[in-house]
RNA sequence: CGGGGUGUAGCGCAGUCCGGUUAGCGCAUCUGGUUUGGGACCAGAGGGUCGCAAGUUCGAAUCUUGCUACCCCGACCA
């Protein structure tokens, strides 16, 4: 077979980008930092917007959209936020071109300078905020379950397809309650919301719990995360969901009447999950033939291939195919029939397994014959004759199977890469060796975080919220501690 | 943003050091034929402002300067 892809072992971040590119997911573009979300990464995307939006609908959140530009002077509102995005934003400063002096192309015209800039989001809690001030007056106003799918502009030195690019899509959940308690009841909510999708459709198993204070995000009061582990040992923060606490209400001034009849400040919740999840997607099942996409997020779950000599052949096989795909169609399974004759099937073969799609049939002369048709699974790369009787219900067994597999893989993965470690030493050793996420003591400071960091490059990836009462040592002080946090290098 | 590397046909590359016919090769594409159970074969054809812009020169893919994009390593971040 003729190599496509770096592989694995050889080179892991250089496997990643062929991977992406080769799956035909997403290109660089002409600017920098962005990239081109090609039609059949885009329709994975989709697959993950329609699970989640769906998922967030039924926990009560309803769409809006805000603007993509926010005026400079909202961003100062609440100190922290602006300290945590200020090196990263974009600006807008004009409004208008004009042709060039010289006559060659056209310049920003310095007459049409904006009175006050706008920053281009790199999140929307101001502008949104600013925006709730006017909708919430009343407790009866409130809960508020807001969500916006939109994109955002973070200003990164450095970008890697999905993982990290100047401008991602994402959906921001907004929210405002009456009580602290509701609040964070939100906040946790959202965070299972997002594990329950990572683990049942990205078939990604995710650990969840709180930031340190390092790691949180600029204005929250507490950050929830899930992580999940990269076949590299590299955690990845794959979704998170805040507790604002009042900060932005104060910030904003949005107040309202309680039943009482005094004025409250709101409190306040946002979460998201980017495009970034394509990335974890990737990075969690894929080996080196390509992309394995679980059952529920692939564009394409079956794959049909013919193998025929004649003319005459093709035609009864596509009958049978044609057959095939309006059983399969009727349970909602989406199929390609792959009839073209510019490639031989040893070469689709090779196009659908890089591509991820689950199952592959592969019907001949022979399968016709004997009623029956080649199944290829893509997780396992085993190969199969089936029957051609029921074949629909076979096929919606075996994706059913597959997910599980793939999910049950990746979690072998996770639990064999976890580690408890109380030495330094070991703890240093194994993530030079190994990686993983090592279940380590910490002694709840800041400077510990921060030197273990600068001597290890390992970040407290987060302090899970069911972890056991356990005595111990903090691994680096040796300070007394109660319970073991994440650590782990991180993307 | 610092250090290093790369940019020549859709993709992968040679040519650049040491300037000089018409810029090559493999894959892909198109045409015709033979093929088809794991990336087929033969024959022919099309496709290039050599990343962009200046400069040096009789002459630049090749030398000089600036810019730009991508990759790797750091610092920063989801």
């Amino acid at each position: 077979m003729a190599k496509v892809l770096t592989s694995r072992e050889e080179n892991y971040s250089q496997w990643y980008n062929d991977l992406v590119v080769k799956a035909d997911l997403a290109e660089n573009s002409a600017v920098r930092g962005c990239m081109v979300i090609k039609p059949y990464g885009y329709s994975i995307w989709e697959k993950m917007q329609a699970q989640l939006d769906k998922m967030f609908k039924e926990t009560g959140h309803s769409n809006a959209y805000f603007p993509l530009f926010i005026p400079k002077s909202f961003f100062s509102k609440e100190a922290s936020h602006v300290d945590g995005f200020a090196k990263e934003c974009a600006v807008v400063t004009h409004y208008r071109l004009r042709n060039a002096a010289n006559g060659k192309g056209i310049e920003v015209d310095p007459d049409a300078k904006l009175e006050e800039e706008l920053v281009v989001r790199p999140t929307s809690e101001t502008i949104i905020w600013s925006t709730y001030k006017n909708w919430i007056q009343s407790y009866r106003d409130l809960p508020l379950l807001i969500n916006q799918w939109a994109n955002v502009v973070r200003w990164e030195m450095r970008t890697r397809l999905f993982l990290r690019t100047a401008e991602f899509l994402w959906q921001e959940g907004h929210t405002a309650h009456a009580t602290r308690e509701e609040a964070i009841e939100e906040t946790e909510k959202m965070i299972k919301v997002y594990a329950e999708f990572a683990e049942d459709f990205l078939a990604m198993p995710v650990k969840i719990g709180v930031k340190s204070e390092n790691e949180r995000f600029a204005g929250a009061l507490e950050t929830y995360c899930i992580e999940a582990l990269m076949q590299d040992g590299k955690a990845l923060q794959s979704g998170t969901s805040h507790f604002l606490g009042q900060n932005f209400a104060k910030a904003f001034d949005v107040k309202f009447l309680n039943k009482e009849g005094k004025q409250e400040y709101v409190w306040a919740t946002s979460w998201g999950v980017s495009t970034r999840l394509m990335g974890a997607l990737i990075m969690a099942h894929s080996d080196n033939n390509g992309l394995v996409l679980p059952p529920k997020l692939a564009p394409i779950q079956v794959v049909i291939v013919p193998i025929h000599k004649s003319a005459e052949q093709l035609n009864q096989i596509s009958d049978k195919a044609n057959e095939i795909m309006k059983q399969l169609k009727q349970r909602g399974i989406s199929v390609k029939y792959d009839n073209s004759e510019n490639q031989k099937p040893g070469w689709k073969f090779a196009e659908y397994e890089l591509k991820g799609v689950p199952i592959r049939l592969a019907i001949g002369p022979r399968d016709l014959e004997n009623n029956t048709v080649e199944v290829a699974r893509r997780d396992t790369l085993t190969k199969s004759v089936m029957s051609l009787d029921n074949i629909d219900q076979s096929l919606e067994t075996l994706l059913a199977e597959i997910q599980e597999n793939i999910y049950n893989k990746a979690l072998k993965f996770r639990d064999e890469n976890t580690y408890q470690i109380d030495d330094y030493q070991e703890f240093k050793k194994c993530l030079d060796d190994r990686g993983g996420f090592i279940l380590a003591h910490w002694d709840g400071t800041k400077e510990t975080e921060e030197k273990i960091k600068e001597e290890t490059k390992a970040t407290i990836r987060l302090i899970p919220i069911d972890a056991p009462y356990e005595e111990g040592k903090c691994i680096y002080s040796g300070k007394p501690s109660y319970k073991r946090v994440v650590f782990a290098r991180s993307y």
